[in-house]
RNA sequence: GCCGUUGUAGCUCAGGGGUAGAGCACUUCCUUGGUAAGGAAGAGGUCGUGAGUUCAAUUCUCAUCAACGGCUCCA
C-alpha cells in the first residue's frame, strides 16, 4: 500500500501501482471523466501512469493551467496524427502548448503548401479521429530503439532531437496510428477532445534560428466542449474590435501612408490632442520631481554613436547615414548621447546631482520590414525619455523614484497587469553583445537588486536581456489582442558616463564619473497610445478624450443657445463641438455615441427655456437635466482629477 | 529579412477574360423630428504599381510595393 496525500491534507492509503484516474473514479465517476493530468509530487504526470510510492497528489482538470497545456499538448499529437493521414510522409519538429492558449506543431511537409481549405479537412479527420477515444499509450523506450524508429520513418528532425536524450529518459506516446517521440504528459484519451479549431498557418525558422531551413507551422486551440470554443472564437472577434489599428482608424488617430513609407505613423488631429494631453502629463510630473527638459537635433555625426558604443552594436537597426561635406550623420535611436553631452557641456560639481534631463524625444528605428505592427513597432518614435546622472550613494534613491513614477502613472491609467522584468547580462557574452566589464556588471546588477528587493516589488530576473551598457527593468504590458510588449523602461548604464568622459567634482576634489539612469515610464507615444486605445477600448477617459463634449440640438430652433453653450464650455477649456446636422436626436446621438464622445449635451426647447442642459454619458445613456455651470463644474473636476472611465 | 495570405469607391465588402457593383460615409434638396440609423436625388473607382500572355486583362502569369498571420529581431 502506498499513502497518498490530497491538496486539503487528506491521506488515503492505495495500492502501489494505483493511477491517478483510479484514484479519481474512487471519488466519483464525475471527477474522472474530468481528470486530464495529476500533479505528482510537484510533477505533471499521465493520469494513465501507475503511482508506486507514496506521493502527494493533485487532480488536474480544466481548470488547471497545467491542466489546459496537457490538454493541448495532446491536441497538437491529434493533429499530427490528421496530418499524417492527410499529408503522408510528413515529418514532425516539436508541437507544444502555447501560454496564451492553444498548441502549434512545426512540420516539414516535404515542399507541398497547407492551405485554409486543408485546416478545415483537418479538422474533420481529427474530429473523427477524436471520436475512435484512442488512448494516450506511454511507453519507456532505449535510444537505440528509437533511433531505428525514427531512421525507418526518415524523420531527421525527431532524430536530431533524439540526439540530445540518453536511455532511460525516453518514452514514446502513442495514440491510435501515431507515435511520436514526447516527454508527456498526455491526457487519457482523444475522446475527452470535443471541439477543435486550427487557426492559422505560418512559417517558423527550425530552432528558431533565421539560418535554418522554414518548417510549416500549423496553431489550433482545442476544447472539452463545443460552447468554449464558441465562446473563444467570440473573445476573437471582441479583441478584433479593439485592435488599435481599427480603433486609430475609426476615430481619426493616426494613419499610415504609403508614399511617406512603412512604420512612419502619421497623426492625426484626435491623436495629437492625446500626444499633447500625455506629454502635459509627462511634464508636469518630471517638473515636479526635479528633471530639467530639453530638446536635441535629430541628427548626429558618426562620431558621436562611436563615442556611445551604439554603432557597433546596432548599426543595423539604424538608418543608413547621410554623407554631405565627407562627414556622415545618422539619425538618432536614441537620445542619450545628445544628453550626454549636455551634461558634459558645463563643468559638474557633485552639489549639482542628481542632474535629470528630460525630453520627448525623436528617435528613428530601421526596424525589420516584417516587425512592423502598428503602432507598436515603428520606425519613428517620440519617447518619454530621461537620463539621470548620479552618484553611486543616490543611485538607490533615484532609482526607486522611477520605479515610483511608473506606479504612479499606471495608477493613473488603471493598468493593474505588469511584470517588471530585471535584464541582467550573459558572462558568456561580454565583449559581444555586452560591454567587457565584469566587476561593473556585478556591481551594478547587485545596485538594482537592492532597490528592487527593499521596496518589495515583485519581479522576475531575465538573464542576456539586459541593455549592452548595463542592466535594466523592463515593464511588460499585454494588449488585449494578447501579445506581450515592453511599455516602460528603466535602465543602469555605467559604460556611456566613462566612454564619454563625463565628469564631476566630488567633495574631495577629485573627479568621478557618474552613473547614469535611462528611463521611459511612459515609453514612447506611438506604443503608449496604441496600448491605451486597446485598453479603453478606444473610450478615453474625459481629460484625454480629442473630443470631451458635443452638444446636440434637437431642432434648429435651439441652434443659437448650442452656440452660446459652446462659448461657455469653450471659455472652460474643453473641448466641444456643436452637431448642427438636420438630422434627428436619434441620428445625432448614435453617431456620437460610436465616436465615443464621453460627454453629450441634447437640448431643445425645453432646456433653452430652464436655460439647462440635458446630459447624456457615452456607454451609460441619460443622466438627467442640469445647469451648464454645474455641467462644467463637474466634467472640469473629471479632467482635473484625470479620473478613470466609470 | 524569411514563410504564407491579401490588395476593387473615404470605410466594410461583393463580382469577374469583353474597360465595374452594394451598404455606410460624402454633396444637394425635402423633413424640425426628444435620447442609438427620416426620405429623395447626386457625385465618387486607369480594380495597389510595372511588365508579359491575349483580338481584348481589373480578372491569367511574373515582378514589385504595402498591409495582415507567424518566425527572426526589438537600445
Amino acid at each position: 500500500m502506498i499513502k497518498i496525500t490530497f491538496p486539503d491534507g487528506a491521506v488515503r492509503e492505495y495500492n502501489s501501482g494505483v493511477t491517478a484516474l483510479d484514484i479519481a473514479r474512487s471519488i466519483s465517476e464525475g471527477l474522472a471523466r474530468k481528470v486530464l493530468a495529476a500533479n505528482v509530487n510537484g510533477q505533471v504526470w499521465d493520469a494513465t501512469r501507475p503511482i508506486t510510492t507514496d506521493a502527494t497528489l493533485t487532480l488536474l482538470t480544466w481548470t488547471d493551467k497545467d491542466g489546459k497545456s496537457t490538454f493541448w499538448h495532446s491536441s497538437a499529437h491529434l493533429m499530427a496524427e490528421a496530418v499524417e493521414v492527410i499529408f503522408p510522409g510528413a515529418k514532425f519538429w516539436v508541437g507544444p502548448a502555447i501560454d496564451t492558449g492553444g498548441f502549434y506543431y512545426d512540420m516539414d511537409l516535404g515542399g507541398r503548401q497547407i492551405t485554409e481549405d486543408d485546416l478545415r479537412q483537418l479538422e474533420a479527420k481529427m474530429a473523427e479521429l477524436a471520436k475512435k477515444n484512442a488512448v494516450y499509450q506511454r511507453k519507456e523506450i532505449s535510444k537505440a530503439e528509437a533511433i531505428s524508429y525514427f531512421a525507418e520513418k526518415g524523420d531527421e528532425y525527431k532524430l536530431d532531437l533524439l540526439e540530445k536524450l540518453e536511455d532511460g529518459q525516453i518514452t514514446f506516446y502513442t495514440q491510435g496510428n501515431f507515435t511520436d517521440l514526447c516527454r508527456g504528459p498526455h491526457i487519457p484519451n482523444t475522446g475527452l477532445i470535443k471541439a477543435m479549431r486550427l487557426t492559422n498557418i505560418a512559417g517558423a525558422y527550425w530552432k528558431g534560428d533565421e539560418r535554418n531551413k522554414m518548417l510549416t507551422r500549423v496553431y489550433g486551440v482545442t476544447f472539452p466542449a463545443q460552447k468554449e470554443l464558441d465562446e473563444y472564437l467570440l473573445m476573437l472577434e471582441e479583441a478584433k474590435k479593439r485592435d488599435h489599428r481599427k480603433l486609430g482608424k475609426e476615430l481619426g488617430i493616426f494613419t499610415f501612408d504609403e508614399q511617406v513609407g512603412p512604420g512612419l505613423p502619421l497623426w492625426m488631429p484626435n491623436g495629437t490632442v492625446i500626444i499633447e494631453e500625455l506629454e502635459r502629463l509627462a511634464k508636469k510630473t518630471e517638473e515636479q520631481a526635479g528633471y530639467k527638459r530639453v530638446v536635441t537635433p535629430n541628427i548626429a555625426k558618426e562620431s558621436l554613436y562611436i563615442t556611445s558604443g551604439h554603432l557597433p552594436y546596432y548599426q543595423d537597426s539604424m538608418f543608413p547615414p547621410m554623407e554631405l561635406e565627407g562627414e556622415k550623420y545618422y539619425l538618432k535611436s536614441m537620445n542619450c548621447p545628445h544628453h550626454h553631452k549636455i551634461f558634459a557641456a558645463e563643468p559638474k560639481s557633485y552639489k549639482d546631482l542628481p542632474y535629470r534631463l528630460a525630453e520627448y524625444g525623436t528617435c528613428y528605428r530601421y526596424e525589420q520590414s516584417g516587425e512592423l505592427f502598428g503602432l507598436m513597432r515603428v520606425r519613428c518614435l517620440h519617447m518619454n525619455d530621461a537620463h539621470i546622472y548620479c552618484t553611486k550613494a543616490q543611485f538607490y534613491d533615484e532609482f526607486r523614484a522611477v520605479n515610483e513614477m511608473y506606479l504612479k502613472y499606471f495608477k493613473i491609467f488603471g493598468i493593474d497587469k505588469y511584470v517588471m522584468r530585471f535584464s541582467v547580462h550573459a558572462p558568456s557574452k561580454l565583449g559581444i553583445k555586452y560591454i567587457d566589464e565584469p566587476e561593473l556588471w556585478k556591481e551594478t546588477e547587485d545596485l538594482v537588486r537592492d532597490v528592487l528587493i527593499r521596496t518589495n516589488t515583485p519581479y522576475i530576473e531575465v538573464p542576456d536581456e539586459a541593455a549592452f551598457y548595463g542592466p535594466k527593468i523592463d515593464v511588460q504590458i499585454w494588449s488585449t489582442i494578447g501579445r506581450e510588449f515592453t511599455l516602460a523602461t528603466n535602465q543602469v548604464d555605467f559604460a556611456q558616463g566613462k566612454r564619454f568622459k563625463l565628469e564631476f567634482t566630488n567633495k574631495d576634489n577629485h573627479a568621478e564619473t557618474p552613473l547614469i539612469i535611462h528611463r521611459a515610464p511612459l515609453g514612447t507615444h506611438e506604443r503608449f497610445i496604441g496600448f491605451l486605445l486597446e485598453h479603453y477600448a478606444g473610450k478615453f477617459p474625459v481629460w484625454l478624450a480629442p473630443l470631451q463634449v458635443k452638444i446636440l440640438p434637437i431642432t434648429d430652433k435651439s441652434l443659437e443657445y448650442a452656440q452660446s453653450l459652446l462659448v461657455s464650455l469653450k471659455n472652460a477649456d474643453i473641448r466641444v463641438e456643436v452637431d448642427d446636422r438636420s438630422e434627428k436626436i436619434g441620428k445625432k446621438i448614435r453617431d456620437t455615441e460610436l465616436a465615443k464622445v464621453p460627454y453629450m449635451l441634447v437640448i431643445g426647447e425645453k432646456e433653452m427655456a430652464d436655460n439647462k442642459v440635458a446630459v447624456r454619458r457615452q456607454g451609460k445613456g441619460d443622466l438627467g437635466v442640469k445647469g451648464i455651470e454645474e455641467f462644467i463644474a463637474e466634467i472640469k473636476k473629471e479632467i482635473i482629477e484625470r479620473t478613470s472611465n466609470p
